[in-house]
DNA sequence: CATATTTAGTTGACTAGGAAATTACATTAA
DNA sequence: TTAATGTAATTTCCTAGTCAACTAAATATG
């Protein structure tokens, strides 16, 4: 049944060379991060949290489209590094909270500029206009198929 | 010294919208894949075997941007699919050749229109001049970032 | 031509995630 | 007010990668 079907090739499709790009950015963005001893998902839980009230671990999986076993397993690896620090709730004794320690309060800002930097040295080389066309058609899509979740791996 | 640095937004990077984007259009076709007992990964390099010569895995660790060992793994795994058979090089005592099996040339044309389709699912909501400005953008910047690698993950 | 080096592939130890089972607490209903 | 149900987080088991060590074969060198 399947044998007439033409195979495309690979290349003809928008999600392969998104693909392409996105694990491009994001495999820079990592090596710069391991300058610094911090994971792409320790980056991403600790930039959640700063500048924010403690937040419940469920909160942070739904935020970071996790799922909670992974954020128990990723803030155990903060804890371990004193970055972030783990709370029992006041009001109910099921729940935790995350907040980040003065060390990771401190550290926030130069991954944030890490961040900026390795966004600035793959896309600069498209105008301005063209950044924000890209920019555009990406959040157009999003909204659109309702992505919500924050995007780790 | 880095606690005047203001800390940007997630949301204004490009390779946040990218990584959004791209990995719920990969959720999604790895969900299509699932119904067919095939993985992201497995796809992608049968679908570098499909019409050509037997190829040796450094070849495809090359193409696919994976380790060999990961190659070794991977192949093991459709092997005990029966969707790709190794074979020793007849030249090179330590070099294989991996080659997909009749029911693996079947099974490609299959998944093949899942992609089609997955690709089509997401991106038909912009008009077609959008989509072709997108393609464009997105081959620039890989050609400029030389990226050369297929994407798997 | 014997030995050193390089190359192809595999294996093992380790990492990071998901899904399901588990534990502990909270809420609802009888 | 006790039992049933629901919820928060953790733990366990599994998958799929990486990297480094290893094996075997090919090639280069003294």
């Amino acid at each position: 049944m399947s044998s007439r079907q033409p195979v495309s090739n690979l290349t003809a499709h928008i999600g392969f060379w998104l693909r392409m790009v996105s694990n491009h950015v994001s495999h820079a963005f990592a090596a710069k991060l391991a300058d610094k001893e911090v994971t792409v998902a320790e980056w991403s839980l600790m930039r959640a949290l700063y500048g924010k009230e403690p937040i419940p671990p469920s909160r942070l999986a739904d935020e970071m489209g996790m799922s909670r076993g992974a954020i128990t397993k990723l803030a155990d690896r903060l804890i371990a590094k004193s970055l972030i620090l783990r709370e029992a709730s006041a009001d109910d004794g099921r729940a935790q909270t995350l907040a980040l320690t003065d060390r990771g309060k401190a550290l926030v800002p130069d991954l944030a500029a890490l961040a900026d930097r390795n966004d600035a040295e793959f896309f600069e080389s498209l105008t301005a206009v063209e950044r924000k066309t890209l920019m555009q058609l990406l959040k157009n899509l999003a909204r659109r198929s309702h992505m919500t979740a924050f995007p780790i791996k």
